[in-house]
DNA sequence: GCCGTTTTCGGCCCGACTGTTTTCAGTCG
């Protein structure tokens, strides 16, 4: 799939015509359609061999033509035209706070800088402020801006923030006085990372809500201190944003500030079409306010159900509204059980009895206890002796444990030849065998792809583990033909996994929509290599939901019976 | 550059805030 890389070069374009100052609207033609072609399950170069590039939302004839320039040579002329008129260092300048593409390009233009280095030099020699529109304040705000750029407080991961926020939503409701609180932004969303923290509030006292709010303790500075939005930045270094709206207006302020920005678009343009003007205080027909107090209200003005927040991302959501097709997305409660859990077997810090008193303290009935295996002895790999003692121990759990079932399993390393770390025999022994990739990341993608392939087509294999291998801001996706090892999974009935580990999430929302779509199962486990992780199921789940997936999807919903039978049928019995 | 129960041109979502300005452009979400 090279969906990514035609996305990449899109944005690009979109970012230097925009420094270059062209039609904003063509700006935003090149940023929609990269948006939409990296959300495509397909692959864009088969979609290109059908002729069917035009099917997908935002591109026409032209861009069409300019993906297919892209697939045979590499590269898009427009985008290496654009390098040579504008240096392409200066894209960084666009990741900084309060710096766009106007500024850029006068900083450019007039004073000739281009790299970073040069924009401080130019700030500390206060040049910048002397430029039209500018001043003083301008070089402090971009010397702020590019301090921050350099400690990296970019996009974090969903598993990191998400208890800040909840301690945070837990500390207004305590102590401020909120009627109505909700988490908004892409954590409401459910996105894999995230910038900041947006939080919703009613109340009839905003003054205080928002003086207890700046006196959070992990408060390290306050940014804005205002009666409807205050901004703060908490210890690691995220911004947390509060605002507080009239109770009148909390459905349509909920629904603005949850996003995405694509989706807002999409349902104000459907607003339009009806006459409606639709915005944080509500929905509006001339003057008249006609609703806004509940989130569903701004749905029903543009003919819509409510969508849930993790579908909010302009990916067909709306289409599918429209037509009545919204998919009844697997519920957080229905997951029944972990299927990938490390004990101390293997690398793991907790025994049978601990991972079992915690997936019941979270409401779960079964566990995989998928231990490494043999040669990766870097993970405490385990032998085949102690394998069968393994098993041993767990029948022996289970015949007193009435509550929570442990499943025998193995995370199985896949050689680099695509052979499997146990002999068949001991494979057979194994109720629930999920392999992985561990070793040889370089790999060419055709021996990455043939190890996966192979190891799915194995017919004593259940699963895939984390098959794309990346890791959230530190490792990027292994290069691996997904659309074969999706395609192998389907054949032979496998399931691929969601791994739920905060800083995996992989198969990610988009993959993984891929693979529902394709007919295979997906199999969520948390990693867990202390019984606690287990709490993050919940972000695996949130990954089938963002991928679309239903209760039938995903194989956890399963029962401890149903579950068995499964692996057994996997099998082909 | 896309797109059409306002169809092949002329629109294209909406408002707040900031900093630089005397009425607004740029940036952001």
């Amino acid at each position: 799939m090279r969906n990514q890389e035609v996305a990449e070069i899109f944005r690009r374009v979109a970012a230097l015509l925009e420094i270059k100052g062209e039609n904003p609207y063509r700006v935003r033609a090149y940023q929609r359609a990269a948006q939409n072609i990296e959300a495509l399950t397909q692959d864009v170069e088969e979609l290109a061999r059908r002729g069917q590039l035009t099917r997908i939302p935002g591109i026409g004839a032209d861009l069409a033509g300019k993906i297919k320039e892209i697939l045979e040579t590499g590269t898009l002329s427009l985008y290496e035209e654009l390098k040579r008129e504008v240096p392409p260092e200066l894209l960084k300048f666009l990741e900084i706070p309060g710096l766009g593409p106007k500024k850029a390009k006068l900083i450019y233009e007039t004073l000739g800088i281009k790299t970073l280095e040069e924009l401080e030099r130019a700030c500390r020699e206060h040049k910048i402020a002397r430029l039209p529109g500018m001043g003083y304040k301008t070089e402090e705000n971009i010397l702020k801006g590019l301090q921050f750029l350099k400690e990296k407080v970019g996009r974090r991961p969903l598993g990191e923030v998400l208890p800040l926020a909840e301690d945070l939503l837990e500390y207004l409701r305590k102590k401020g006085p909120v009627e109505r609180i909700s988490v908004a932004g892409s954590i409401r969303r459910r996105r894999e990372t995230v910038k900041d923290i947006d939080i919703l509030v009613t109340s009839k006292r905003p003054h205080e809500v928002m003086e207890v709010f700046v006196r959070y303790p992990r408060v390290i500075e306050v940014l804005a201190h205002g009666e409807t939005k205050t901004s703060v930045r908490v210890k690691p270094g995220i911004q947390v944003d509060v605002r507080v709206v009239d109770p009148e207006c909390w459905g349509a302020a909920l629904a603005y500030f949850t996003g995405s920005k694509a989706h807002n678009i999409r349902i104000r343009e459907l607003g339009v079409q009806r006459g409606l003007k639709i915005n944080e205080y509500g929905i509006f027909r001339g003057n008249e306010r006609i609703g806004g107090k509940e989130e569903e209200e701004v749905f029903a003005a543009v003919g819509l159900p409510w969508i849930p927040p993790e579908l909010r991302e302009d990916r067909g959501e709306i289409e599918a509204a429209q037509e009545g097709r919204l998919p009844r997305l697997v519920e957080y409660e229905e997951i029944r059980g972990d299927a990938h859990v490390h004990s101390k077997y293997s690398d793991g810090h907790s025994s049978l009895e601990e991972i079992a008193a915690f997936a019941e303290s979270l409401g779960l009935s079964w566990v995989g206890i998928c231990d490494h295996s043999q040669g990766l002895k870097v993970a405490g790999g385990v032998p085949v002796e102690a394998l069968m003692e393994k098993k041993r121990a767990i029948e022996e759990f289970n015949r007193r444990s009435k509550r929570v079932k442990l499943i025998f399993g193995a995370e199985v390393d896949i050689r680099s030849d695509g052979t499997l770390d146990y002999p068949d025999e001991v494979l057979a022994e194994i109720d629930l065998v999920i392999a992985a990739i561990h070793t040889g990341f370089q790999q060419s993608e055709e021996q990455l792809t043939s190890r996966a392939v192979a190891a799915l087509s194995h017919p004593l294999v259940h699963a895939l583990a984390h098959p794309t291998g990346r890791l959230l801001g530190e490792r990027e996706p292994y290069a691996l033909d997904l659309k074969k090892v999706i395609e192998t999974a389907a054949r032979h009935g496998k399931a691929l996994e969601i791994n739920a580990f905060y800083n995996r999430l992989d198969l990610n929302d988009v993959n993984a929509r891929a693979a529902k779509e394709a007919g295979v199962k997906l199999l969520i486990g948390t990693d867990a290599h202390l019984a606690d992780q287990m709490a993050q199921i919940h972000l695996g789940t949130a990954v089938a939901r963002r991928a679309w997936c239903e209760k039938e999807d995903v194989l956890n919903t399963l029962s401890y019976e149903e579950f068995l039978a499964w692996l057994r049928r996997a099998r082909g019995k």
